[in-house]
DNA sequence: GTCAGTATGTTGTATAGACCATATGGTATC
DNA sequence: GATACCATATGGTCTATACAACATACTGAC
């Protein structure tokens, strides 16, 4: 693709974000490189200069791309970045790092939530959720325990489906229609108890890290409400910080 | 401020949101309410949609709004969103929790940078870097330890400054003139040794929090990098992910 | 050589207007 | 009562244009 369509459902900026982020990809831009400037790639794609840039700032605010008033835009330099921030479940994460995830299911099935799984999913509680025990194995050993409470319409319809097979975001993405768009999550450290030792096959009393994520849909509903425990010598977890937001 | 200036240098944009961001902590907009249309506020600041659509822009992807089409412009609901992810120093961080930030200087030295921390200052190994080793207290209790390496113009001024009374971030951002604008951490589940337990009162082999943490300016240019062991049992972390970048 | 000015190219800000896509409530119809 | 349609208001996309602010390289005066 290196043509922008104008009759195209998908808008013109959202076409040629794709098409930056490819030449990225194809490595024809490398990080720290000077990329066109708005007005010539306005021209190359026919498109407006005000459209080139809404994709460009885009871009800036996903951090693929700098810019610097006067000189042009650059290519983000660290490659780090980019990887940084993203929401991804415990089977992507793994691939992403060249190992062989896994999963046990511990159990799965439909209960009420209690409180905090209540609040943290914005419903009452008792209200039916679809609970999911879970242990995440990489390369066959174990890495993290993760006790998750799921509330959609339809969720009960999950106790039909393998989860050791399949990476459950994908399923809720792709099978029942509800694209996830953020996440929020705590880390603290601790020491793993007797049972979760056990799972994790590592002595009592070593270091894990726990983790509470609720995650939310593009509607910006809670979907999902996630506790974890990881092996803490197995697991680093990478945050990118912003300064500034409603307080300066 | 409840005018927009034509005149001021400082863009309509920022001043709109300024305004914006001025009604939410007044408390006029709760979380959840409906803002008036990008319409309705162009008339209202007499500034076209397009400005201030994009000063809307700008607090939606600062996670202050959520817009959603046909409908309108919405206050986010989760107020802890606006927190997450911000980038703040110890001191900040400790004073907005409502509790006594102290710091007791522990080392402050010139050194070569080591190899670890050239890479991430993309300098020199050898190039002498500000070395700063502090215990961070918070109501008198040891809270964590932070070892920080810095490296820009001018930063061997550092020795002379006063570093138990002021935050080192406000000192670089309004005396150094350096406005830090993101970092990259990497958290990490460990066990406290004898020495870090001694320094921070607990027990060795208490769960602790490993972070490593290179602190970039508005430049783009990393100017420290900090390693810091907080005690597991006190401190909590908080990250906001948000899914698809360059990778979708 | 040094310095000031200038020309040019870049991003930053701002406008006015057009049309599209979606959500909602009312209205007419059955 | 239920359904289909329509009007309206909202955000989403896109264009064309203008000028400001900043960075850089070049030019000329000294």
């Amino acid at each position: 693709m290196s043509t922008i369509y104008r009759k195209s459902p998908v808008p013109r900026y959202h076409q040629l974000k794709e098409i930056l982020r490819e030449r990225i990809r194809s490595g024809e831009w490398q990080p720290g490189d000077l990329i066109p400037s708005e007005r010539e790639l306005s021209e190359t794609y026919h498109i407006s200069r005000m459209t080139a840039r809404q994709a460009l700032t885009d871009l800036v605010n996903e951090g693929i791309f700098y810019r610097e008033q006067g000189r042009g835009t650059f290519v983000t330099r660290h490659k780090i970045t980019q990887q940084l921030m993203r929401l991804t479940g415990f089977t992507e994460d793994i691939s992403a790092r060249g190992q062989q995830p896994s999963t046990k299911v511990l159990s799965a099935e439909m209960r009420p939530a209690d409180d905090l799984t209540a609040t943290r999913l914005r419903i009452e509680p008792g209200t039916p959720v679809f609970s999911l025990q879970r242990l995440r194995l990489a390369d066959a050993e174990p890495l993290a325990i993760e006790s998750s409470q799921l509330h959609f319409k339809g969720c009960e319809r999950l106790l039909q489906e393998n989860l050791e097979e399949q990476s459950l975001y994908h399923v809720i993405e792709a099978k029942y229609g509800f694209p996830l768009m953020e996440a929020e999550q705590e880390l603290e450290a601790g020491l793993a108890g007797e049972e979760e030792a056990k799972l994790l096959a590592i002595p009592a009393g070593s270091a894990v890290l726990f983790t509470r994520r609720t995650t939310y849909t593009e509607r910006n509903e809670p979907i999902e409400y996630a506790k974890s425990i990881y092996c803490g010598a197995k697991y680093t977890f990478y945050a990118h910080l912003r300064r500034d937001q409603l307080f300066a």
